[in-house]
DNA sequence: TACAAAGTGTATCATAGTGTATAAAAAAAG
DNA sequence: CTTTTTTTATACACTATGATACACTTTGTA
């Protein structure tokens, strides 16, 4: 499978697939043509129909486009999506929110599968050192709005991102720290509320 | 093998040595005409006809040019080994496949050991100039797929060979950008990912 | 409901650059 | 001089790109 790609077509598959992640949709011809730096729409129709001439893009019945063997992530080819690093939270706005997110950081597909979304949170506090996150590492969190008893989860306490262990009680949902630090106590809530999402893996603090 | 070339000829290889070096392709025709100072795109084509025929140029399939072997090679006295230049990858083939490499450049032994595989890189963009990388500089690459922290490593990212510090954290691998560029974010990976190779040296780019 | 605005995919035509081919002109060789 | 080789001047087909137009769907609003 030698299939030879020009630098605005491996572009191409890779915003398409990114807009995939994120909007759930392939993006429209005047995004592509933007995107690649066209200024015609036509050029961007041109990728398209090489990279569906290649077998790489299909055109389903009701025009809308899938992208077909895309997703092999081997070890050799690492492909990567795009991840939004999440900041500080705003008050009283959804956490993926624009003015949440300090920008976008390419992540392997093995770690954040396509079909789901993610977004990454720089952790804050030693409240889950005993679970190997500290201070200013990156949490991978995959965006739910259930959770397992035992889970790592992100809630919206107080409008900040908070990171604890979820469990589920008789009659209300309990939040633990895990933590050598004994400063940090439980947060005890009601069954009706929503985590954000469950942490998939952590990245050790960057120096940069 | 002793070709013997005119001198237009001599003069043809050296100018496509150098645009394949800081341009990354052959000349058009034309561009040849000019640089030779012909006033035919007729006799251009017919010096790259004779190349052909001499088996030190070759037509790919896609109708691109690729340098076989340079004349420089053949001199006894310089202590040189032809080093492939690798320009656009091909997705889904070994970095070093035919169908990758634009053509052999000679680079000192005294840079490109015995006894190890190499191949030049062309760096683009700005992400790794605080390590002295700068854009259209080539790379020298020794060919291995074990890197150690701190090595500037070449890896397959998308489908475009993507160059980048190593470093390896707890369960996770992180290709981490050396700009003051600060829009250069770091790759996150999985463990089980293979390095193409390690930078040797870089050739800064010079002018034409 | 009706209508306007915006966004959608697609098509048409023009332009520039590409490699290649043809035949005439010029130069070199006999 | 004639013959052969090299160079020139064009022409042709092909591709990529750009500017624009057209019909259609969606969407918000009156």
């Amino acid at each position: 499978m030698k299939t030879q790609l020009s630098q605005r077509q491996a572009d191409a598959i890779r915003y398409i697939r990114n807009w995939l992640m994120h909007k759930g949709k392939t993006p429209s011809v005047r995004e592509l043509m933007t995107a690649l730096g066209y200024k015609s729409p036509r050029s961007a129709a041109l990728i398209i129909e090489k990279l569906i001439q290649k077998g790489i893009l299909r055109k389903r019945s009701n025009g809308d486009l899938q992208l077909i063997k895309d997703i092999d992530a081997d070890s050799v080819h690492a492909r990567t999506v795009d991840i939004p690093l999440v900041g500080m939270v705003t008050c009283g706005v959804p956490i993926l929110a624009q003015e949440n997110i300090e920008g976008y950081i390419p992540v392997s597909v093995s770690l954040a599968k396509p079909g789901f979304k993610y977004f990454l949170l720089r952790a804050k506090g030693d409240s889950m050192n005993k679970a190997g996150i500290n201070d200013g590492d990156l949490i991978l969190v995959r965006q739910q709005s259930t959770a397992q008893n035992g889970d790592i989860v992100v809630a919206l306490i107080d409008d900040e991102a908070t990171v604890k262990e979820f469990q589920h009680r008789k009659n209300c949902v309990v939040l633990m720290p895990r933590s050598n630090n004994k400063s940090h106590k439980p947060i005890i809530l009601t069954e009706n509320f929503q985590v954000q999402g469950v942490a998939v893996t952590t990245i050790p603090k960057l120096e940069v």
